[in-house]
RNA sequence: CGGGGCGUAGCGCAGCCUGGUAGCGCACCUGCCUUGGGCGCAGGGGGUCGUAGGUUCGAAUCCUAUCGCCCCGACCA
C-alpha cells in the first residue's frame, strides 16, 4: 500500500476541499491516515536561542512554525491543520448568529480617512503606494470596510439587525513583536460587526457574541475568563475581554474568587479601607527641605503616606490651531500618596486626548516650582463644559485641568506641594483650598484589596487576550455616515458593535496552558491529529501490519490518525510524539505478543494496557470525535 | 523611540581580546550495528563567518557604516 494513498473505506466524504490558498478555505481536512515517514514535520531537539515563552519554543521545536521575519511566521503542516480546526469551530459557531464575508486586506486610503483613522493609526499601520502613487494600507481591523458596505447598502430599519463576520489576515506594524506567535505583525483574526437600529438591538448582538465566544473557547479546550475591559477613549459603552491566565501574558486582570468579579487592570476597581483624617489645622505652609518624594515628605512630617497627596504633572493636547498644530494644555492629576496611576484610566478621564508627562522646563513654566513640590493650590483652572456628552474644557491656553482620583474625594487636611522649592502645605481640603475640574477613578488596584462587589480580597494575574467584544455605538457610523430610515421615515444612525478573536492566540494559549518539559498537548478538537499510532519497530512486519490495522480502524471511526512508520528507534518516536501536541498515543510494541498495545493519555502521561480488539472502545471512552 | 545583547553549517555554540588554511555537539547522507525513552562504530556532505567599505602582505578576528534578530522600557482597539 502506498503511503498517503486514500484508504478504501476511510475516505467516505468524497472529494474533500483542501485548498491551502488563504484563510477563506472551509477548514476541511483530508480524511485519510497520514504516515509520518512521508510528512514534513521538522522537529528540533533544541529550541532556538531567541525563544522565550513555552509556546514559542514548542511551536518551533515541534515543527509547527518557522520565523520569516520579526513577528512574521510561516505555518507548517501541523500548525496549518490546527489553525484549520480552530477556524472550523469558529465558523460553525459564528454561522449560528451571523454571515461570513471576506473583505480585502489591501485598503485604499480614502476609506480610512473617512473614519479619521488614517492619521490616528500612525506607525502601527502598514502603508504602501500603488504604481500610480495612490496611498494604500494593509488592514489592521475592518470597521471601516464593513461600515463602508453598510453605508452604501443598508437603507431601511427592516434590513436590520445584521451580523457580518470574516476570518482574515490582519497586519499591524507592532513596535515590538515578541513572544513567538503571541505578539506578531501578521495574524489571523475572526472579526465581526453588528448593525442595529437601537441600543436594545446592540445589547442583543453583544449578548449573542458573548454566548458564542464562550462556546468557541470551550470547544477549543481553553480555560478562560471574561473580564470587564476598558471601553477605550472614544465612547464605547461596554467592553468585555476574554482572557487566558498565563505568565506569558501582558495584561493584568483583577479577579475575585468568591463572586466572580473580574476586570482588566485598566478598568478594575476595589473597595478601599477608610483613611483616618488628620486633625483639622487649617492650611499651613511648612518648610520641608529636600523632600522630593512622597515618602520623604510623609516621613519628614510624620504623617501617613495616604494623607499625602501626590501631584502628577502632564501636558495634554486639547484641540488644534487653525493651521492644524496641536494645542497643549497643562494637566494635574491628584492621587493618594501611595497609589499608582493607570494611564488607560486617565486617557478615559480626559476624553481620549493625548497626554505625556511634563518635562522639567514645562513644570517650572506652569508651576513656577521645581518638581517634587507641586500642588493644586493657586493654579488657574479651566471651566468644564458639556460638549456632545463629552467633557470639553474652556479657558485660556495655560489654564489647568485638575483631575482628582476618586480615592481622594471628600478627604480633608491633606498634605500637598506648595509650588515652591522645599515647601509643602498641610491641612489642604478640596473646595476650601482649591477646586478640581473633575473626579475620576485613576488608581491601579493592588492585589489583596477588597472586591468592589463582595469585598473579598482581589487577586491579580497575568493574562493573554484571546477575544474582545465591544459596543462601538455610533462612532464609525457617525463619522462615515451609515444611516437608515426608521419606522417613522426618519434618518437614524446605525448602532454598531465590534467583536474579535485572535485565532493563533487560541493555539498559543492552549500551549501555554498545557505543556511540560517534553512538549505540549492540545484538545482533541483542535490538535492536528487526535491520535498517533507508534509502530515501535517497522522492521518487524507483524508489528507494522498491526499498527496499520489499528490506525485504519481508528481513522474509519472518525479519528484523525497519524501513523508513525518511520524507521527510528522507539525512544526517538516517543520523544517526538510527546512533543507535537497530539493528545493520544498508541504504542504498538512488545505487548503485541500478548495481543495488547498501550494507550497513552498525553495530558496525564498515563499509560493503559489495552487488548488490540478493545482499542477503539477504549479510545471512545476517552474521546469520541463523533459524539 | 530610549537602553542592552546577538548575527560563524538546519539547530545549539566555540573561535574574535592577542589578525596567519573555519571548528565542536546535534541534525543530515552512506555502510555496519541496534530496536521501549533523542543507541553505537566508521566514513562523508554542507558555512563568500549578516552586508558593504576601510586598515593590513594577510581580516570571522581590528575600524567605519549599514541591515537583521532578541530582550527590557516606552508605545499598543
Amino acid at each position: 500500500m502506498r503511503a498517503g494513498a486514500v484508504k478504501a473505506g476511510a475516505a467516505a466524504s468524497g472529494p474533500t476541499c483542501y485548498n491551502q490558498l488563504s484563510t477563506s478555505q472551509d477548514g476541511n481536512l483530508p480524511n485519510f491516515m497520514q504516515r509520518w515517514s512521508k510528512l514534513f514535520i521538522p522537529t528540533l531537539r533544541e529550541a532556538p536561542a531567541d525563544a522565550e515563552v513555552a509556546s514559542h519554543k514548542f511551536l518551533v521545536r515541534a515543527g509547527y512554525v518557522r520565523q520569516l521575519a520579526a513577528g512574521i511566521y510561516s505555518y507548517l503542516f501541523l500548525a496549518q491543520r490546527t489553525i484549520l480546526k480552530i477556524t472550523k469551530i469558529v465558523r460553525e459557531e459564528m454561522d449560528s448568529i451571523g454571515q461570513e464575508l471576506y473583505l480585502p486586506a489591501l485598503n485604499p486610503r480614502e476609506v480610512w480617512e473617512a473614519s479619521g483613522r488614517w492619521d490616528v493609526m500612525g506607525d502601527n499601520m502598514f502603508r504602501l503606494k500603488d504604481r500610480k502613487g495612490a496611498d494604500l494600507c494593509l488592514g489592521m481591523t475592518h470597521e471601516e470596510i464593513m461600515t463602508d458596505i453598510a453605508r452604501k447598502e443598508l437603507r431601511s430599519y427592516k434590513q436590520l439587525p445584521q451580523i457580518w463576520y470574516q476570518i482574515q489576515t490582519k497586519f499591524r506594524d507592532e513596535p515590538r513583536p515578541k513572544s513567538g506567535l503571541l505578539r506578531v505583525r501578521q495574524f489571523t483574526m475572526k472579526d465581526s460587526y453588528s448593525f442595529d437600529i437601537d441600543r436594545a438591538g446592540l445589547d442583543k448582538s453583544f449578548d449573542l457574541h458573548d454566548a458564542v465566544y464562550r462556546r468557541i473557547f470551550k470547544r477549543c479546550g481553553l480555560e478562560f475568563v471574561a473580564v470587564e475591559a476598558d471601553s477605550g477613549s472614544m465612547g464605547g459603552s461596554q467592553s468585555q475581554e476574554f482572557m487566558v491566565y498565563t505568565d506569558a501574558g501582558e495584561d493584568l486582570v483583577a479577579s475575585c474568587g468568591k463572586c466572580g468579579y473580574a476586570a482588566n487592570l485598566e478598568k478594575a476597581t476595589s473597595k478601599l479601607e477608610a483613611v483616618e483624617e488628620l486633625a483639622a489645622s487649617g492650611r499651613e505652609k511648612v518648610y520641608t527641605p529636600g523632600t522630593k518624594t512622597i515618602d520623604d515628605v510623609a516621613a519628614f512630617l510624620k504623617t501617613p503616606v495616604n494623607n499625602n497627596m501626590k501631584s502628577l504633572a502632564y501636558v495634554m493636547t486639547d484641540g488644534a490651531t487653525a493651521t492644524g498644530a496641536p494645542v497643549f494644555r497643562p494637566l494635574l492629576v491628584l492621587m493618594r500618596g501611595n497609589d499608582q496611576m493607570n494611564e488607560a484610566k486617565l486617557s478615559g478621564a480626559i476624553g481620549g486626548r493625548e497626554f505625556r508627562p511634563m518635562v522639567e522646563e514645562e513644570i517650572v513654566k506652569y508651576f513656577g516650582s521645581p518638581a517634587g513640590y507641586l500642588g493644586p493650590v493657586g493654579l488657574k483652572q479651566v471651566k468644564t463644559v458639556e460638549n456632545k456628552g463629552k467633557a470639553g474644557y474652556a479657558g485660556d491656553a495655560g489654564d489647568f485641568v485638575i483631575i482628582m482620583d476618586e480615592a481622594l474625594r471628600g478627604r480633608k487636611n491633606l498634605v500637598g506641594g506648595a509650588n515652591e522649592l522645599d515647601h509643602h502645605f498641610t491641612g489642604l481640603t478640596v473646595g476650601v483650598d482649591f477646586e478640581v475640574t473633575s473626579y475620576a477613578d485613576l488608581r491601579n488596584v493592588v492585589e489583596g484589596e477588597g472586591c468592589p462587589r463582595c469585598g473579598e480580597p482581589l487577586k491579580l494575574g497575568k493574562t493573554v487576550e484571546i477575544g474582545h467584544i465591544f459596543k462601538l455605538g455610533t462612532k464609525y457610523a457617525d463619522s462615515m455616515g451609515a444611516k437608515v430610515l426608521d419606522k417613522d421615515g426618519k434618518e437614524v444612525t446605525i448602532i454598531m458593535g465590534s467583536y474579535g478573536i485572535g485565532v493563533e492566540r487560541i493555539l498559543t494559549s492552549c500551549i501555554e496552558q498545557n505543556h511540560d518539559e517534553n512538549g505540549f498537548w492540545l484538545s482533541p478538537s483542535i490538535a492536528p491529529f487526535t491520535v498517533v499510532v507508534v509502530a515501535t519497530n517497522v522492521k518487524d512486519a507483524t508489528l507494522l501490519e498491526a499498527s496499520e490495522k489499528i490506525a485504519a480502524e481508528l481513522e474509519a471511526a472518525g479519528y484523525d490518525v497519524l501513523l508513525d512508520d518511520r524507521d527510528e528507534r522507539p525512544g526517538v518516536k516517543f520523544k517526538d510524539a510527546d512533543l507535537v501536541g497530539i493528545p493520544f498515543r498508541i504504542n504498538v510494541g512488545k505487548l503485541l505478543a500478548d495481543g495488547k498495545v498501550e494507550v497513552v493519555e498525553r495530558d496525564k502521561s498515563q499509560k493503559t494496557e489495552v487488548a488490540v480488539a478493545e482499542v477503539l472502545a477504549h479510545l471512545r471512552g476517552l474521546y469520541d470525535p463523533r459524539a
